[in-house]
RNA sequence: UGACCCAUGGUGUAAUGGUAACACAGCUGGUUUUGGUCCAGCCGUUUCAGGUUCGAAUCCUGGUGGGUCAGCCA
């Protein structure tokens, strides 16, 4: 590699995450020739960002070892799981982009064969069914420090657990009468592996077995099994579950058939994001208790959620790469995520000139009833895509922020006396502030130059500022909803006797109304994306209609002017 | 007073025993018909203490700090 001779540059090589380490010595040694992964979501709620990255994981990672990766709804609770959540994570995997190898996989399909195998264990005198209390199981599962007691019915027969189990299936008994347990270690210092809950009763309607089954299995005698079932090579799942494995090999131990696949269980730390809460039970919480519109409120970090904002997907892959994957807790700024969207939408984003906060600007000097057409670039960043025509005319508007009547020179926008530019337009210059009674400024009278038209100046002299104008008499009206962090302090859930809802934002939302856009938007669609000149990058939201423009701003453009 | 896991700039992620790299944030400056973009520079004696080694962010031991586990949730 270092000889002289050797003229060869040798390839920037992308370091690995410890996933794909491990997944590349499985195929090279030759103990898997295809990777296959899988992403399952439970459909008891909606999927967020952190979600997304573990699809981007999963799904990224059967692309790029040519593998394959399933989608498979880990339903085993018919108390809390609901096609509602079903069909909305079937949506939010598509819109990421990916495809699910084959059909649609449920842990409910697995069923039979689940009970197949608890039956199997029972007769190995590996489970049994147990009489007590779910307070009782409690109780002799000791703590993490003090190990368990034996359940008195542990060593019942092979033959009467199987009699008690077949009635459990049954229906011979109620809901928490009994249930079956694996029988490995009550003083194991593991407490995953004191007995651990294999089936409970449960007489309740399944999303998609109805009432076939009033038993269910446990997420510990599932998930492995239906990894096992699937021919999963790499089942990645996030850190709370380390504690688990153990559990998951032991069942894979005592069902393991010589010559199968048998998958391996591997975790990686989950996203957290500042500024937000991500646990399911906190998000439904702020949508039941109407801190937002609903699961796809524009400031929920819910896929929906953000694709309604204005994310795109690319834009949550970008982000997904530079969180990057380890098993370190970690506290991800939301300005990555932020930035994740400016970095696509500075590429793709067609540029438009919308006034949110409108000052009336007339133009003296400016022929009444005259008007032009004025090139404008529809991207500079793409010149693909070509260029548009802006109207201009002797009364228009530009953004109040953008005048002060007197200001140092660090404020270089209009003032009285003082010069810019218009966008694509001319230089104007503000010669008389119009103010009502009350003292607010209420129209600017200003001259233009003609012979700067299109923004160049003729005799070379510079002005500093450029700013964004509409022309009142073509500007269309839209609403454009302003969003700002949900919650104000970077850890909202992270006080230990403080409920993460006293952190809310009050003014996460601005709605402003009748904002002036330039005409090109008028056939704006719901989903359209948009920079708005020096503003930010904006959304049209599905609330629009006919003749009502509604608009979402994802995020400001990066302001390094922090004067003010 | 258990088991398992983790520890590198403000935030993340690399460096796989051989000069601590990249991104974001922040701060300077340059370019610019978006105070955007783009470009350049600045910003860490790798949690501590020992040990192994010619050489340690990396291996070993111990400490410290943090996380997870006591659902018939996943």
């Amino acid at each position: 590699m270092t000889d002289k001779n050797n003229i060869e540059i040798p390839e920037e090589k992308k370091s690995l995450n410890f996933i794909e380490q491990i997944i590349e010595e499985d195929l090279n040694s030759g103990k898997h020739k295809e990777i296959i992964t899988r992403f399952p979501p439970e459909p008891n709620g909606y999927l967020h960002i952190g979600h997304a990255k573990s699809i981007i994981l999963n799904f990224g990672l059967g692309e790029k070892y040519k593998g394959k990766t399933n989608l498979r709804f880990d339903d085993t609770n018919p108390a809390k799981e609901d096609t509602e959540y079903v069909d909305s994570i079937l949506e939010d995997v598509q819109w990421l982009g990916f495809k699910w190898h084959g059909k649609v996989h449920y842990a409910s399909d697995y069923f039979n064969q689940l009970y197949e195998w608890a039956v199997k264990l029972i007769k190995d005198g590996l489970a049994y069914v147990d009489d007590q209390s779910g307070e009782e199981i409690s109780v002799m599962r000791g703590t993490p420090t003090k190990p368990g007691t034996e359940s008195p019915n542990r060593n019942r027969t092979a033959e009467e657990n199987l009699d008690l189990f077949i009635r459990m299936k049954n229906g011979d008994f109620k809901d928490g009468e009994k249930v079956l347990r694996a029988k490995i270690d009550m003083s194991s210092p593991n407490m995953h592996m004191r007995d651990p809950v294999m089936y409970r009763i449960k007489h309740a309607e399944h999303h998609r077995t109805g009432n076939k089954w009033c038993i269910y299995p446990m997420y510990d005698f599932t998930h492995g099994q239906s990894d096992y079932i699937e021919g999963i090579t790499h089942s990645i799942c996030t850190l709370e579950f380390e504690n688990h494995r153990p559990l998951y090999d032991w069942f894979m131990d005592h069902i393991y058939e010589e010559g199968r696949t048998r998958p391996r269980q591997i975790e990686f730390a989950r996203l957290n994001l500042s500024y937000t809460v991500m646990s399911k039970r906190k998000l439904a919480e702020l949508v039941e208790e109407k801190y937002v519109s609903g699961w796809n409120d524009p400031r929920m970090p819910t896929i929906s959620g953000l694709r309604r904002r204005g994310y795109t997907p690319e834009s949550l892959k970008l982000f997904a790469d530079k969180v990057g994957i380890a098993k370190r807790e970690n506290i991800i700024d939301v300005g990555l995520l932020e930035y994740s969207i400016r970095e696509h939408l500075n590429r793709t984003a067609q540029r438009v000139m919308t006034v949110l906060n409108p000052l009336k600007v007339t133009i003296t000097n400016y022929p009444e009833n005259e008007e032009e057409l004025l090139p404008a670039i529809n991207n500079p960043e793409d010149e693909t895509m070509g260029e548009r025509e802006v109207p201009f005319s002797k009364i228009l508007y530009i953004e109040k922020e953008d005048f002060k009547e007197v200001a140092n020179r660090k404020f270089f926008r209009l003032k009285l006396g003082g010069e810019v530019r218009l966008r694509y337009a001319y230089f104007i210059k503000c010669n008389e502030v119009i103010k009502d009674e009350t003292g607010q400024i209420t129209e600017l009278l200003c001259t233009y130059d003609p012979l700067s038209k299109g923004g160049k100046s003729p005799d070379g002299r510079k002005v500093k500022g450029t700013l964004h104008w509409v022309s009142a008499k073509h500007a269309i009206d839209v609403d454009i909803r302003l969003y700002d962090r949900l919650f104000s302090d970077e850890s909202p859930d992270g006080h230990k006797n403080k409920d993460f809802k006293e952190f809310i934002n009050p003014n996460s939302l601005t709605v402003l109304e009748n904002c002036k856009a330039e005409p090109f938007l008028k056939n704006a669609k719901s989903g359209d994306r948009f920079q708005f000149e020096r503003l930010g990058y904006f959304c049209v939201d599905k609330d629009s209609f006919e003749n009502k423009i509604i608009i979402n701003r994802t995020v400001p453009l990066r302001d390094s002017w922090k004067n003010k």
